[in-house]
Parts: C-alpha cells; structure tokens; sequence
DNA sequence: GTGAAAGCGCTAACAG
DNA sequence: CTGTTAGCGCTTTCAC
C-alpha cells in the first residue's frame, strides 16, 4: 500500500513548531534567521527519520520556477543530438536544473505543441534545434519574452538567441577539399525539409565553392533526399551517377543520416568508395572513424555550442528583463579520412 | 519585459464567471455538468484570446500527480540508450507523458542521488537502468512501492519490476558462435563495474560455453576492462594478445564501447579482423553496421524492451495498490557480420 | 447551470 | 528566535 507522504506540515507538527521554522532550516536560511543550533538538529533528526523530501512541485509552483530546462531536437536518437543532450544536462545539473527532452521528427506542429506543453510545465527555459520554416508562431509563442535560445539552426525573421555553427563556410571547405583532390563534378546530397537554414546554407556554400573554383555546375549535380526515405532515395541516386558512367566522382553528404545511407548504398552496390566515388559529409560523429573506409566530415564543436548555449539561457532566466538578442556562430573543422582520398 | 502569466483566475474575471466553471469546461468536463454551449463557446473564446495556457505545476500539486516519468541510464549519449529514450517517449507522450532523462556515469551514488531528486520532483514513475551493487538502498527508496521499473540489470535481492533480457544466453550463442568457426582460445573482455549484473551474466555464458565445449580456459582469458579507460587498456591487451603469439585468436567484447575499441586498436596496430583476431560483441548499434569490418553481435530487442517497461510502469501509475512485482526476460539474437567470419 | 470555499505543499512578509 | 497568515494556480465538493 502506497504510504501518506511526509510533508513539510508533519515534521512542524511532530516537532511541534511552524511550518515556517522547519522551511527555513532546510532551505539552509536558518542562520540569517538565528534559529538555534539545537532546534535546527531538531528538525533535520526529524527529517531524517520521517524520511522527507520536500515537495518541488509545491516549491516551484510558490517560486514560480520549476528548475527544469526543456529541450527540443528532431530526434533525441540521433547521435549528435544526444551527444548535445548529455553535455546540456551535465551543465544543468550543475546549477540544480533537470532536462525534458522532446523529439519533433521534423514536425512543424508537433514541434509548436511541444513549446506550448513545456511552457505550460512551466519550464524555466527552453533550448530548440527547430524545424520552422517560419518565424510567425515562434514569435508569437516567445513574444513574452520566455528564456530559450535556438541552437543549431536558424529561423528567418526570428527574433531570439542563437548558437550555430558557420554552415555555409563549413561547406565551402568541405567542397574545396573534394576539389583540391582534383574532383571537378561534385553531387551534393541534400535532404529534405530543405528549408531548413542548416542545409540551405551548406548547400551556398557548396554553390559557392564549386563556382569560385570554376568547376562544372549543373541543376542536376544537386539533389535532394526526402528525410523520410532515406536509404532507398540515396540508392537510387547512387546508382543513377554510378551507372551514368558520368564524370561524377564526388559526393558532398549534406549530414550524417546521408553519408551513412551512401555508405550502405556502396556495399550493397560494389561501388568502392574513394576509388569510385569519393565522399565527404556534414556532421561528424563517432562512427565515421570506424566505418569502411573513415568518412571526411566536418565537424561542429559540441561542447562548445552547448556551454554557449546553457550560458546565455541561465542569463536570461536570471536576468528577466529584455536582453539583447545573441547570436554566435561558431567555426567547424573539417577531418579528413580515408573516404575523400585516394 | 516579461508580461505577467494569465491564470484560469484572469479568464474567470474578464468573463465574470468563477473559476469553477472555466475549469470545467478547459477540462471537458462541461457537458457533464450541463453548462450551456454558448458559455462554453465564450470561455473558450476568452483562452484564445488571452492565449491562456493551464499552469500544469499547479494541476499537478492539486492532483497529485506530474504526468512525468524520469529515466535513468549510465549515459544518455550511449546510442543503446538514446534509441531506448526515444522509444519510451514516443510511448509516455501517447499518455501524456513527459520524460526526465538523467545519466549516472555508473555512479552508484548519483544513482541514488538523481532517483531521490526525481522523487522529490513527484515524477510519477521511474524507469532505471541501474548501477547499483547492492539492493539495500533502492528497496528503501522504494518501499513506499513507488511506481518503477528496472531495464537492463538486475539488482540481487531488489524486489521490483524487471525488463531484461537474457544475457547468459546471448553470450553463450555468440561464443558458441565462436566455437563453430573453430576457435578455441577464446578471450572476453568485460568492463568494469564488473558486479553489474549483465555483465556478470554474459561472463557466466561465456564460460559455461567454453565450459560446454571443452574448449581451453584459463584466467588470463578474461579481461577486466575499466571503464573509464576503455580505449587505452583495450589497446594494452589486445597488444598482449596478439605479441603473446598464442593461440587466442578470437575476442568476445563484452558490450559495444568495447568493441569499438577493439575495432580502433586494431586499426592503429595493423591487426586486421577478423582474419588475425576474429571479434564478436555484445549490443547491437548501427554503426556495426558500417565498420570496417562489420561486427557480428548480440541484439537486444529494444522496442520490445521499452514496449514491456512503459506497459508495466503505466499499470503501476494507474493501480497504485501493491502489485505483484514482475520480471520479464527477453530474447538476444545474434546478427552474424564479417568480424567473426573468415 | 453556476459559484464559494477549501486545500494540494510550500515560502515569505510581517509580527511579536 | 519563532509563529501567523496569505497566496502560488488549480480542482472539486457542496450548496444554491
């Protein structure tokens, strides 16, 4: 049978003192408030025995803070995202905070709910890699000034704080690197929502490195990939520029979910990779060291994102008036393996 | 500036109605007390309007319950883990239910320290991958038949709800695995906190294997592996092993981080799998998939895993009278990939 | 059909 | 040094 719980009432009661007395003591105020030293062991021997735990909900409910923090991400199985997740929660418990994580798929409205569900939880801040085409309901939905800062990628028109990384740029060197290895007709794989800022800026920056390098450049070397049928699209398309006998020797991955679907595509075809085709990917994560072969990867500095943007969310929930928008943007680095060189 | 929230109490007045009533009807209990659809509809216009969101800190101290449910695992970045996470989300969410994730390190106090928190913060049940040694604590944690279940490890001697899967014979399979492609010295290696239970579980299906077959054993052939050192003594051993020149010419990882180390160590000292050393693990991940070689290992069937956790816990929340503690055991499957097959 | 009032467990003025 | 009281925002019994 499920025991009454101990509230803060029933250790005043048994110690006959107020609820007051016992609150200041465990909330360790009760030498601002010289209570005596015998009545504080007291309380905590009476703690002690009853076994109890103050009630947060009622804590938070009377402070107005929860001390959780929300998170948004597509999907919290991705590696990079519980990557980010794990470095997020350490740094939040730190400051006593705990994480609810949430996955959107994608999901332009699943992802508007869940804002909607955590503000109503009352979480003190929230942290988004959104999937937003538009900044409207964002807007609307922050418009009270609500702590939360946008990692990852970015929303036109979105009035909040941002941590990203220099897509564009990291893109640009990725293409540069396939290039300087003498590849002329470079692919790149996009996926679909394209709108999203991430893949929209690695895709000027491959436009932008392909054509700074006079390389050839057609409509057709650009293809997207619906997110939802990955492994299937990127086998069609491999096979498409393999059996062109075309002089497309490179594919530019537009993120990890791509590069792994062209990896399998290329086992299961026999096509050898660098020497038939050579790849390189957005995203590095841990598998790409132990794939066959490594995978060229750009890579963006977690932890560092992570720090920026735990920082910048506790300073607005500390600091509840209107601060300036922030918005850093970081450097990649690109790794080269074996995927990219011959 | 931070707008002030808007409180049932704010609809209530504007509609000069009492809080009663909205109440009633947010929560779609209007029709059962016969309020008439035009006030319904002017309540309902009035939250629109304000754009009133239900403060759940406040339902929920009144209801008793958070509708939030708090996992707990070594390391959320664990990508058998993160699968797992989401998972159980998607399953918590059809409830309405929200996840509190938090990562132990295999720190058997922070374990303790996290599902105290967890507690305080009235989540409704917890669903633990536990550390522990021993079962003393958890079972006081718990003896108010907190609702809970435990996935993954068994605890000796905790009386709780079990999801699990049976990882003496999972092991057993893949050494026997082993043992058909003739093998006989056959060198595991384990990871420490070694006391916890499925790693000690798959050591005895190792064993009993090796046993079974008459194949060689000695002491030397279990490894003992730290985990907070996997890379560098991976490297050390499979170094001694293969100097050594002795017949061990096959190593059972005892979980993936072992086995992906094994796969990088391989790679820096030029032994090449599995034709000198052949290698089978425990967990299977995607990125088994894709290494080179890929890896033969025992999976275990998380969805079903997950499906078992939340049904139990549910059935818990909802019945809170003492249940009849349940264990379910579930069945690996061995995934046959290069590293194990000349 | 609707409202008044109590209370979930806690903290923080304010009093003494 | 300690206690009284009000109230965070919500649900629910009971009354009209």
């Amino acid at each position: 049978m499920t025991k009454k719980k101990v509230s803060i009432d029933d250790i005043a009661k048994s110690l006959g003192v107020s609820k007051t007395l016992v609150s200041l003591v465990i909330n360790s105020k009760a030498e601002k408030h010289g209570i005596s030293k015998i009545t504080q062991k007291k309380v905590w021997d009476k703690v002690e025995e009853l076994n109890y735990k103050p009630n947060m909900m009622a804590r938070s409910l009377r402070l107005g803070k929860s001390n959780t923090i929300g998170l948004i991400v597509s999907d919290i199985s991705n590696p990079f995202y519980s990557k980010m997740a794990r470095q997020i929660e350490d740094l939040a418990q730190k400051k006593g905070y705990n994480l609810i994580i949430c996955s959107t798929d994608e999901n332009i409205e699943k992802e508007l709910t869940l804002i909607k569900m955590l503000k109503g939880r009352q979480v003190d801040g929230l942290i988004i890699s959104s999937s937003q085409k538009k900044s409207e309901e964002l807007n609307a939905l922050l418009k009270d000034n609500y702590p939360s800062v946008f990692i990852d990628r970015c929303i036109p028109r979105l009035k909040a704080n941002y941590v990203t990384v220099d897509n564009t740029r990291g893109a640009y060197e990725a293409v540069e690197h396939l290039i300087q290895q003498g590849y002329d007709k470079i692919a790149a794989f996009a996926i679909s929502p394209i709108h999203v800022s991430t893949i929209n800026d690695r895709i000027q920056g491959y436009l932008r490195a392909v054509k700074d390098h006079e390389k050839t450049y057609n409509n057709s070397l650009l293809v997207e990939i619906p997110f939802n049928n990955i492994k299937a699209s990127v086998k069609k398309e491999m096979k498409k520029i393999h059996d062109a006998k075309e002089s497309v020797r490179a594919i530019f991955a537009l993120n990890n979910h791509i590069a792994i679907a062209c990896l399998e595509a290329a086992q299961e075809m026999k096509i050898r990779i660098p020497d038939d085709i050579a790849l390189v990917s957005f995203d590095d994560i841990d598998a790409f060291r132990l794939t066959s072969p490594s995978v060229t990867a750009v890579m963006q500095p977690l932890d560092e994102i992570c720090d920026h943007a735990v920082k910048i969310l506790f300073h607005e929930i500390t600091n509840k008036t209107e601060l300036e928008k922030k918005h850093i943007v970081l450097q990649t680095r690109l790794v080269i393996r074996r995927s990219s060189v011959l």
